[in-house]
DNA sequence: CCATGCAATTGATCGAGATCAATACAGCTT
DNA sequence: AAGCTGTATTGATCTCGATCAATTGCATGG
């Protein structure tokens, strides 16, 4: 486990557009208090959308696209926070500084909510208060659930991830996955060939089918939660 | 990693003493607001606290002693989220019932806390509301460095687990661990023999020093945290 | 003092997943 | 269509940590 993805300053791929400015609030009379203080950015393939270390001072709601936190440890290695689909809010921290960065996986929209606005609001309006308290706990539960699969086999953390995903995006069995075989296997602590044989694994067994690399479907999901234990 | 710790049904090992009745809260006047809603209880060795899906009715504040939250996987492996010690909150939990157990690793005794009674003076009061939130958020943030520790080698797992241990119990460089090697390797990700051949290792290279099982003396930290990466 | 029972250490071997390396494939550009 | 580039798959081998198995240490109680 030494040496996976030693590719730490050289990382950054070629982001297509990189759109970063001071973001102007549009109001939307039909969302909610949280969405309608935000104003929608767009962010090219890989174009980081604040960087680990930096001041929290916004957060971010995912409109259309795909985002990924990563964080590069000091050997190069590089972890995966969680991957974010619209309608995930992602950017929520616990201190006042970023601890991974944020980056768009695809071509995205996101809703840019500055916290100060937001936390200004709480004091007042204690639904608001309520909704910000339940997003941080959402993402602690979520950062529960990849310490659990993190403990757990190859096949067993892929099978999690597949069922992950399947749950939190719209299509059924049909799973399209924005994100690389290295970013799959950075979020599960395993190599890119690892994920890949485990992946082809599952298809020989019937329990997937892989019509293009990063379309999967689902076809024996009980299989699947098998496996997860 | 498949068969770590079996050990599901069998484990409860021998509680020494089980409290567990409706607490009375107690009013304190030098304490936060949050402190003073609380009743204290003792817990015996191995006790638990609450358990793995009950309504999180409570939350809890470890006044003395120390305290684990485990869950046991359905393979019968078991993972330990976190350990607790005086001054610590836990069974802060993002829905409204648990996701682990709480268990005292020692005679302990504890400060619980109606959750119902905490959330309504934090919709009056936003300072509690604030903290409330805080608290949430450095849970957040611990469960994320959990999840940075479980993807390094075993070497670095124990050396960072020492130095949190470390930070964390207000001796210097005594280390004075109250859970067991299969404590460590659950909450690790770990089988015992690694953990302790891992401690012997450090202990060879004079890194650390073990007069006892349970306590560890940290003799060179700056090696700890190079390991630690 | 010697049993009994855990907890921890130490040793020998095995296997899942990492590593190293080659090949295949898809989306581009020219 | 051919070349190029990044991404994914597949193969061969190695290594770290798991597994299986004794042994030691240390309490508690007879």
């Amino acid at each position: 486990m030494l040496t996976q993805s030693i590719r730490a300053g050289s990382f950054g791929h070629t982001a297509d557009r990189q759109s970063r400015a001071v973001p102007v609030p549009v109001s939307h009379p039909l969302l909610g208090p949280i969405e309608m203080m935000g104003a929608p950015m767009s962010f090219g393939r890989n174009a980081e959308i604040y960087g680990d270390g930096e001041p929290a001072d916004y957060l971010y709601k995912v409109v259309r696209g795909a985002v990924r936190t990563s964080k590069i440890l000091a050997d190069g290695r590089r972890q995966i926070g969680a991957f974010y689909v619209p309608g995930d809010v992602f950017g929520i921290e616990a201190a006042d500084h970023h601890t991974f960065s944020g980056e768009a996986i695809v071509e995205s929209k996101v809703l840019v909510i500055k916290r100060s606005a937001l936390v200004g609001r709480a004091a007042r309006d204690n639904d608001v208060a309520r909704q910000l308290w339940a997003l941080t706990g959402r993402e602690l539960a979520r950062v529960q659930d990849h310490v659990l699969l993190l403990i757990k086999t190859a096949q067993e953390r892929v099978a999690g991830f597949l069922l992950e995903m399947a749950d939190r995006l719209p299509n059924g069995d049909a799973v399209e996955l924005s994100m690389s075989r290295r970013d799959i296997a950075d979020y599960l602590g395993l190599t890119i060939e690892t994920v890949s044989r485990t992946l082809t694994g599952l298809e020989s067994a019937a329990t997937i089918a892989l019509p293009s690399s990063r379309l999967v479907v689902l076809r024996n999901r009980a299989a699947l939660r098998q496996m997860n234990a």
